[in-house]
DNA sequence: ATTATTTATCGTATCTTTGCGATGAATTTT
DNA sequence: AAAATTCATCGCAAAGATACGATAAATAAT
């Protein structure tokens, strides 16, 4: 036990990397990406599963703040949280790019 | 219901997603890109938790195929799984970059 | 031979996730 | 006013994740 707690930003990455541990998520967020227009009953055309499981994921990602959803009654319009969402990409950035992708370096187990 | 399944690149890269989605996971990859000495006794120094726990986190790792481990008794050498990993690096790079990072954009609910 | 070292696995407890149908809240449509 | 639409939430069940201590397995050291 050499520390007793996690970095702010380890705890952070593991985070967003949990919200985007399912491939309903990961379909939702991809779905989010290509379109202006992102209502909530339009993602869930897109997924195999019941309509409140989507709301949970939704949930998920929101809580994570990777999305945010705004009331158009009936109809409520979801879409990319863009201030966490670069945040994200950074520290994934940092975390595969800088530390881990170099890809000309030899791997410790690489003769 | 649009589509049965999700497709195995999703899939894919939601199973990386959720290999990573623990601080003590993210502090293990993050451990093991920084030395080319890589024992498990090393690991478990450098996490606030059990030993049989950061077993199980290290097997989680195997089972997603980001690390691989090669037993010189009595210690077991860890290493990253380049192939694997750089192609969950090419993954996020392809969700994050490509998909959703274009900064220039305007996101769908910003005016 | 006995003991120590190192790591995986087992058993167990608790919490979280994932999923569904049913229901509720807030409108809009008829 | 009544019915339909849209979405979140509740209640529940099943499965998985997280953690621990104890134990096993496989060697190395004494």
């Amino acid at each position: 036990m050499a520390q007793k707690d996690y970095s702010i930003k380890t705890e952070t990455l593991a985070r967003f990397a949990k919200a985007l541990g399912h491939p309903a998520r990961i379909t939702i967020m991809k779905y989010l990406a290509q379109r202006t227009e992102c209502y909530c009953g339009d993602i869930q055309e897109e997924l195999p599963i019941a309509q409140s499981t989507v709301s949970q994921h939704l949930k998920e990602l929101k809580d994570a703040g990777l999305i945010q959803g705004e009331i158009q009654t009936p109809k409520v319009r979801y879409c990319i949280n863009r201030e966490n969402w670069d945040y994200a990409c950074q520290l994934f950035d940092d975390f595969f790019g800088t530390q881990l992708c170099n890809k000309g370096d030899k791997g410790c187990c690489e003769s």
